[in-house]
RNA sequence: CGCGGGGUGGAGCAGCCCGGUAGCUCGUCAGGCUCAUAACCUGAAGGUCCUAGGUUCAAAUCCUAGCCCCGCAA
């Protein structure tokens, strides 16, 4: 196992996560990494190197950041590196024929999700979103199509009531991690044979944008609450509170479902307890949420320099 | 130089534009009321108003620089 030259790429925490696995793993040597270019982020717009990259430079691994992974000019270096094995997690890219067939073993991919459900990019969120009671990893064995390889493993969690994408995503990224040590040698040994996607029950899942986080309050409270979960931490459950002319960001955080009703947007009551409002079936009582150039606060705390009163209107 | 909001007793905020006794909601402590309570009443403690300069008789408030937090954008 020591000899198998492998290649990671990956981009996020998720993949940084599954990287960290494998090279604390003994039995693997991992000798180089495929991660997105550095972009700009935070407030600066300052160039950031995704968290791949910078657990990578931690461990004096060399690192490929091709703008485009179907590049004649960076396919020649992977080739050079002469990889048996290329594991994927969460790149960012799709992956041209040239690659997949380039290493004896192929390319292992680890996504976020039972395949055939949730192929695509927000696995993660798709899964709360939708109220599922169950997720899980899956580790296939990748073909050119969007996540359609066939599985090698798989590992399934439950999606709990205070799960949210964030917490989800990190479980599922130590999984994942996990899975991957599993898997490898069994796969490489031939002790598992990589088995064909179901036809039943294959769906895809859109990528997630800013705007999908607007709370729409017509809509039922229990789908809300999947919704705050989902997009927490990002983009976030936002909504706007009229105080005083300019309408006021609010970003919810932690929300549950109750049952008392009112007009959609509708401050029903505003305590300790919380911030209760109503949605189109149901309502949700607001327990920590935050405002523009505020920090997060429980509904207590934000009562307390923000006197809210039944009647009162969200949206 | 991407755009913008903010740093005020322990918490969350107002006051700043139009300089002149530091205020609100809560928490804490003490007492009262109550069968009882996260309820109610009374009282008290607790603040270098982010930092450093500047303007002024006088700065939380105006000016300059710096540090920190946050929203947008990614």
């Amino acid at each position: 196992m020591a000899s198998l030259r492998i290649v990671f790429m990956g981009t996020p925490d998720l993949a940084a996560v599954c990287l960290d696995a494998l090279l604390r793993a003994p039995e693997f040597q991992i000798i180089g990494v495929v991660t997105q270019p550095d972009r700009p982020k935070g407030r600066d717009l300052k160039l950031t190197p995704p968290p791949v990259k910078e657990l990578a430079l931690k461990h004096n691994l060399p690192v490929l950041q091709p703008v485009k992974a179907r590049d004649p000019q960076f396919i020649e270096q992977l080739a050079a590196w002469q990889p048996d094995l290329i594991t994927v997690a969460a790149f960012g890219q799709i992956l041209p024929a040239a690659i997949l067939e380039l290493p004896k073993f192929g390319c292992l991919n680890v996504h976020t999700s039972l395949l055939p459900k949730y192929r695509g990019a927000a696995p993660i969120q798709t899964a709360i979103l939708n109220g599922d009671a169950e997720t899980g990893v899956t580790i296939m064995k990748m073909d050119v199509g969007l996540d359609t390889g066939a599985i090698v493993s798989v590992e399934r969690t439950t999606i709990e009531p205070a799960d949210n994408a964030q917490t989800l995503h990190d479980r599922l990224a130590q999984l994942g991690g996990a899975l991957l040590v599993k898997t490898i040698p069994d796969y490489v040994s031939g002790k598992i044979s990589p088995q064909p996607q179901p036809t039943e029950g294959v769906s895809h899942c859109a990528k997630i944008k800013k705007q999908d986080g607007a709370m729409d309050w017509k809509l039922p409270a229990h789908a809300l609450w999947n919704r705050v979960r989902g997009f927490t931490p990002w983009p976030g459950a936002f909504t706007h509170f009229n105080s005083s002319g300019k309408p006021l960001l609010l970003k919810l955080w932690q929300v549950e479902p109750t049952t008392v009703a009112g007009q959609p947007g509708e401050i029903l009551s505003a305590d300790k307890q919380g911030i209760v409002v109503a949605c189109g079936e149901d309502a949700l009582r607001i327990q920590v949420l935050q405002r523009e150039g505020g920090r997060r606060v429980t509904a207590a705390e934000f009562l307390a320099g923000h006197p809210l009163a039944p009647g009162q209107r969200l949206g």
